[in-house]
DNA sequence: AATCAAATTGACTGATTAGTCGGTCGCAAT
DNA sequence: ATTGCGACCGACTAATCAGTCAATTTGATT
């Protein structure tokens, strides 16, 4: 129920990642993530209201520290391109290093588990993201494209990039990050 | 159980899909498919041998029935662009009239519901893609890169197109079809 | 030491569900 | 007319699961 940091708490948040990806909402009851977490049925009711309560906590919470990370270090980068290349890098990485999380992302985004509400509140946290969009808009570096446009196809490029690693990880490097990047900029670069 | 045309299975199907995306796995009971597909539950076990074996039915024929239209009407392009546009275009305009099939992909794709062997025979009947995407990256007007990576830019696009559509229905016209396609094809084609 | 609230436990329950099974019906072949 | 068979029915069952609750422990405060 209550955010506050608890170890136990944390153990059932982790279960229920670990069971999540690997058998999906329905085949994964309760009983099993206390089970995996170490704790009783009850103590797990105890933290949160009900199943779904503790998937939505679970998005929210992940999603909060990925995108910690993302807006790590964007105030060092130079123009604005180097700006969205840092953005976009950092969660392509992040991604890598948390696959459980990004499938788990991928799994319930759009599933109906997720409220209205968390996902409204997730969506709040990437407000930043349209300051860089605009600042990229106002500059002569990019096509004429509308605002929506540029977020779904940013967002596109991150998810494209995350299936092919997904499905090719032998080709995971900096330089085809890069290329993949360039590719990217090239489609929307002011002649 | 066998895949020959039978009414009360079209409606089992029709049901399935239609329950499915709108509640999730969890929460279709086959009782309720079988009520809004008007037939007992005993013939739904009669037509699928379980849960499970009816949604890897739904999917692999509604994916049948997707790339069929993908492939009509490919060898009428002319050049490799206008092919790969006319595939393209055709995957979005097939997502766009079909919104619960595609939102059935989404949500299934990558679920455990969906065998391997259904999600490789899937697969199988993409493979005229391959044959493009060789003829394109044999041509001289694409840039050097590999083709795994076309493979996954192409669909990516697509899945960017279809999202971006989704949030943003004011936005579909040929128009901003035929803009998304030159973005692409800018960021892959030779300088 | 006494008090109290929060954390934890796990047996239990009411509800739900996938799948079964014994049997009916209609129809095609002999 | 009889046989056989596949489609179809729906009441039923065995199993499972989300969530409860009364009892116990823990730990902080007075």
């Amino acid at each position: 129920m209550t955010a506050e940091y608890s170890e136990k708490r944390e153990a059932i948040l982790k279960a229920t990642l670990n069971l999540l990806v690997e058998r999906g909402f329905h085949d994964t009851p309760t009983s099993l993530i206390a089970k995996e977490a170490g704790v009783a049925t009850g103590t797990l009711f105890h933290h949160f209201k009900n199943k779904e309560e503790l998937i939505n906590a679970l998005y929210l919470e992940t999603k909060r520290k990925m995108i910690e990370v993302l807006k790590k270090d964007v105030h060092l980068a130079g123009n604005i391109e180097e700006k969205i290349k840092h953005v976009w890098k950092s969660a392509v990485q992040w991604g890598i290093m948390h696959p459980k999380e990004y499938q788990f992302f991928q799994q319930f985004a759009n599933s109906p588990f997720i409220s209205k509400l968390t996902r409204d509140e997730a969506l709040n946290q990437f407000e930043f993201i349209n300051d860089i969009i605009e600042e990229a808009l106002n500059s002569d570096r990019i096509k004429n494209i509308y605002p929506e446009f540029f977020m779904d196809y940013f967002e596109g490029l991150f998810t494209m990039a995350m299936n092919h690693f997904r499905k090719h990880p032998e080709k995971i490097s900096e330089e085809n990050m890069d290329m993949m990047f360039d590719v990217y900029w090239n489609g929307i670069a002011a002649d």
